[in-house]
DNA sequence: TAAGCGTAATAACAATTGTCACCACGCTCA
DNA sequence: TGAGCGTGGTGACAATTGTTATTACGCTTA
């Protein structure tokens, strides 16, 4: 029995792409697309039988979070896994809540998202590495997770995010130096940059709002 | 660059197996394993260059979770996945909390645990579908988090109170005596005694200890 | 009533942290 | 091709923080 998925999307050129890479599995069955959460409902009273939708969230009339919660609400068989380039928080928790299976960033490879759309049906979750660890972190800050007001969007590199984890920690200097093979110097000179994107004179005030703002 | 791993299991049967799904893969280098957490601590005291450790949860002396929150503290850099036969939403849930990177079932195959384990290292999260599944249930009710109170019902006195909320507001000594008109002397020997009470050694971490403990 | 605790203060020292200026290399992007 | 950025490094200096010791006074309680 062949997987039955439908395609929401409100670009048609991506519905061909993910059309295409379900193609390459013959497990996998596309049904029909819609263009927005509105043109699903409609097609879904028509053709119910789909056992997956793949949804886009960024859509005119009625958006994939939308979407979602009247579908699950209407047809709670079908499992449905976001597909967005998307992947703030707000997006994924709404997603979450709103009763996605699962969440995939529209880069993925043909196979990964065959194997995602089977662990799903299997009664499973799919998610891709980066968004999993979302999870986690909210998971970890049960914080104000509802307001979205007073993010800067702050932008860290990689490295001075790591170097903010292991402040985050409580260590000095010079463990974080030793944990991360770098002089004790160095460590300072990410600081440093680190206070200033963050607008923040001391180690307590820059875990805060590093917490904050989610990049740890 | 091999991505170096240590197996923390206390059956040396289930480690062997690990150790042997690892082996078929150049990019993946066993270093060591522990037959608990505390061995585990020993020997990364000994040979901290590790990349990765795969853990177990249920073991004697000193078990996955509490061992996962010290390393975490101790080196955050290294990335830790629980590899585990439970899949219970506290296990799960307190791993998460204890600060894991990932968790995984022993009956995983050799080439999803190496997908696991490079996703983990290039700053995603490795997880079972299942898992994945119940990580988003979990964010959906928020309901079954909150319990598990392990105070050490650590005593404070009101001033002591009033100085570290002033404290975890970012102030410097200076700052906490103007407003609460007193010293800055005085403040360092409430400082002082607050770390001795919270058994910490710096500002960061008393403040974290204190939210951790309800304490302000 | 003496011991213990909370509060408050001072002093002195070591260690850590925060700030500033400047160098160098490789990569990217306009 | 050159400016900008990320990364990694050094040196110097001031400020803040962490530690230890020592004093004192009032309140509680065994």
């Amino acid at each position: 029995m062949k997987i039955k998925i439908a395609i929401v999307d409100d670009n048609s050129f991506l519905i061909n792409t993910v059309k295409e890479k379900l193609s390459f599995f013959q497990n996998l069955k596309f049904k029909f697309s819609a263009i927005n959460g509105a043109d699903l409902l409609e097609k879904l009273d028509a053709n119910q039988k789909i056992d997956l939708i793949l949804m886009d969230i960024e859509m005119p009339v009625l958006n994939g979070i939308e979407a979602t919660e009247i579908v699950k609400q209407k047809y709670p068989q079908i499992k449905i896994i976001m597909l967005t380039v998307f992947d703030n928080d707000e997006n994924i928790f709404n997603a979450i809540k709103a009763g996605a299976d699962g969440y995939l960033l529209k880069e993925i490879n043909a196979k990964d998202l065959h194997d995602g759309i089977v662990d799903t049906l299997n009664g499973g979750a799919a998610m891709n590495p980066s968004i999993a660890l979302k999870t986690l972190k909210l998971l970890r800050n049960p914080l104000d997770i509802e307001n979205e007001s007073d993010k800067d969007d702050i932008k860290l590199t990689q490295r001075e995010i790591e170097v903010l984890e292991q402040l985050s920690k409580g260590l000095s200097y010079n463990l974080i130096a030793e944990n991360l093979i770098l002089s004790t110097g160095t460590v300072r000179k990410h600081i440093e940059n680190i206070y200033k994107k963050l607008q923040v004179h001391n180690k307590l005030e820059a875990v805060q709002k590093a917490k904050k703002n989610k990049l740890i």
